[in-house]
DNA sequence: CGTAAATATATTGATATCAACTCTTTTGGC
DNA sequence: GCCAAAAGAGTTGATATCAATATATTTACG
């Protein structure tokens, strides 16, 4: 006989430790709580650092770019614009060469908000990477990252 | 004279290729929406699936170990388990021992959509890991889970 | 040229996320 | 036993997420 309340041929304990997608949103929600507790004194969320990073250059991106880049669905990006347009930080603006596509530029108020968070995320980042080898001897970060890459 | 318009000690470009939260985020978007979306025709989400397993024991769990184990905020969690409960998936039980407390416990329609659920997650993790060893050469799954957990 | 298909984005509705705050219950010091 | 501190959970308000759907613009075909 098998046991009375777990006889699926796939165990909540194997998915549970197996899964990748329930590691993956666990990560992403612990550093997202850091990043925004770091980012705070500035007003800034994490996803909002890494939307004002991503539109940060000289030639704009259109939001389909952006959404691409952060792996983000468009209408999701078209909600997190809101509020950064609201306070100033970026303007949305029509594509001259294709009208339907827009142009996503930060003003100077962002690019001077991104220039002060740049040293917050890098004292914080450099302390994550800091407590990652404490927990896991021999992390290689870089192969972390190129494993995010390939499921992402 | 430096740049005019990058002159911050740590450019946008090393942000945007090193930041593991942002790399993270971008894997957990892309997860959460293939799992979504494998689940759909059951009426679950990414997160729901892994919610109900996280219940799915003999000895019931509090809301606050069951948010620790998703690395959820205590509240995220009570929001969570609303739809859930109205949809009859599973109750909320004051803990007779200690009354602040709340027991976890599925149904006998949560554990059967559990068991609805796990060949699908089995078929959809099986065909993300093939996808990334395509996508990356040498991928070494249980070191990218290890790692995933070293940054949670 | 004109219209159907494709492309780029916006809106709506539901769930997800967390901080700040509040309420209830338990624990500890006396 | 009494009361202050601590612990567990709920509520509110703001942002985040995506599917389904809608609108505007461009492209392609005839």
């Amino acid at each position: 006989m098998s046991k009375s309340s777990n006889d699926s041929s796939v165990p909540t304990r194997l998915i549970h430790d197996t899964c990748l997608c329930l590691h993956t949103q666990r990560a992403a929600r612990a550093l997202a709580r850091r990043f925004d507790e770091a980012f705070r004194p500035l007003g800034l969320t994490s996803g909002q650092f890494s939307l004002l990073n991503a539109m940060n250059r000289e030639t704009p991106r259109s939001m389909g770019e952006v959404a691409a880049i952060l792996a983000m669905d468009r209408t999701t990006l078209t909600a997190n614009l809101k509020p950064l347009e609201r306070q100033g930080l970026m303007k949305i603006t029509v594509d001259a060469q294709d009208r339907r596509s827009r142009k996503l530029i930060l003003t100077a108020a962002g690019k001077k908000l991104l220039r002060a968070a740049a040293p917050v995320w890098k004292r914080t980042h450099a302390a994550l990477e800091r407590e990652a080898a404490a927990a896991m001897s021999g992390i290689d970060i870089p192969n972390l990252r190129a494993g995010l890459r390939a499921i992402a």
